[in-house]
DNA sequence: CCTATTTGACCAGG
DNA sequence: CCTGGTCAAATAGG
């Protein structure tokens, strides 16, 4: 694993655990002193960082995670026998790419590692849009879909008459967001681009979707952007990977501001429970929840976790959290407990369940 | 000074 | 050996 990780994955990744010790440690600390709000918030958190360390140890088929090992297009031997975390001999610190982690090399061991890595990356989900642009004006950078790119490379391709432009999206560093896109200008018609994206977006930034339809530039007409369909056959599975990938962005989303609370309340745990400083987020949270499925959430765990309910029924600001999920819920015709929600995180957050649904996820009502 | 782009070189696969 | 994809030093731009 070391040897395809890179210095600010394994960084990362030792941050995730870090964190996931230090919370073990505030859990045992408050076995001494039973606060059951506390310790479920506690144990919420610790299963949080595994979650995030296992997923980034874990290489998804059609939706890497973040943290995903890559290799360059070209593998490159160690100068050294051994992976090196810090620069390498005769480079400097400041030679390296300011989106620090980002390269990886295999190292002697990596072989399989490598296997894989390639694997995932051809498991890749990968799609055609074609944009026409009417006014001249346009420029490949204006063929805005709502993510921010940056360009990493060009080439020239054989019998094309323009060069490929390579872009990586601009949250790989401080994300480790893997989705690229190559934008080809038409030989026949250089007012269509050919725009191939590759992998999604695991970015939290990501939830304007990545339909070019749906987020042309602002300040401009859409019918000066015309965006020519893929194939009927080639289109479903468009369809179905925009649609998958808002759901992943929703669920992303609604991840990273779980987290952000629970980051926060591991600054002090007692805080947490204190009504301003929580609802802000909470109510960022709301809109998220109201198409949260939790009545499925609670079905489903139901069937696992049963009998192994150990919650406490203190109305703590945590609960109020998840009365508030679960009350939609139980309007749209199920009865349920929040604590049971709050329960069901762990399977909830399991990227794999994710991975799983075949393009209609359950944790969002549609 | 920092960040993004350009561009020649490098690498693996065919 | 050729080609496509990527890296990373050099450069441009704010």
């Amino acid at each position: 694993m070391d040897n395809i990780m890179g210095e600010c994955e394994r960084n990362h990744l030792i941050d995730v655990l870090t964190q996931g010790r230090e919370l073990a440690e505030q859990l045992q600390v408050h076995f001494h002193h039973p606060s059951p709000e506390v310790q479920q918030l506690l144990l919420l958190k610790i299963l949080l960082s595994y979650d995030k360390a296992l997923s980034m140890l874990t290489c998804k088929d059609a939706s890497p995670e973040p943290t995903t090992a890559r290799v360059r297009g070209g593998l490159r031997p160690f100068r050294d026998s051994e992976p090196s975390p810090s620069p390498l001999p005769g480079e400097s610190p400041a030679s390296r790419d300011s989106e620090p982690g980002y390269k990886e090399y295999a190292g002697t061991n990596g072989n399989q590692a490598l296997v894989d890595v390639l694997d995932c990356r051809k498991a890749m989900p990968r799609w055609t849009n074609r944009v026409r642009v009417t006014h001249g004006t346009a420029i490949e950078g204006q063929l805005d879909d709502g993510h921010s790119w940056r360009k990493y490379g060009q080439k020239d391709i054989l019998h094309a008459k323009y060069p490929r432009g390579y872009y990586r999206c601009t949250n790989r560093g401080s994300q480790g967001c893997l989705a690229t896109k190559q934008v080809q200008q038409s030989d026949e018609d250089p007012t269509v681009f050919e725009i191939t994206y590759r992998g999604r977006h695991t970015c939290s930034h990501a939830s304007v979707g990545i339909n070019p339809s749906s987020s042309l530039p602002e300040n401009e007409n859409p019918n000066d952007v015309l965006v020519v369909e893929a194939p009927p056959e080639q289109q479903q599975h468009q369809q179905a990977d925009l649609e998958q990938q808002k759901d992943h962005d929703k669920l992303l989303d609604f991840y990273n501001s779980l987290a952000s609370i629970t980051e926060c309340s591991s600054k002090n745990p007692l805080a947490a429970f204190s009504l301003p400083s929580i609802s802000d987020d909470l109510h960022q949270l709301y809109p998220l929840f109201d198409t949260f499925n939790f009545s499925e959430a609670v079905t489903r765990c139901e069937l696992i976790h049963e009998n192994q309910h150990f919650h406490s029924r203190e109305d703590s600001e945590l609960d109020l959290f998840f009365s508030a999920g679960s009350s939609v819920a139980t309007s749209s015709g199920t009865n349920s407990r929040a604590a049971d929600a709050r329960d069901s995180l762990d399977y909830i957050l399991d990227p794999a369940e994710f991975n799983n649904s075949s393009g209609n996820p359950w944790f969002f009502s549609k």
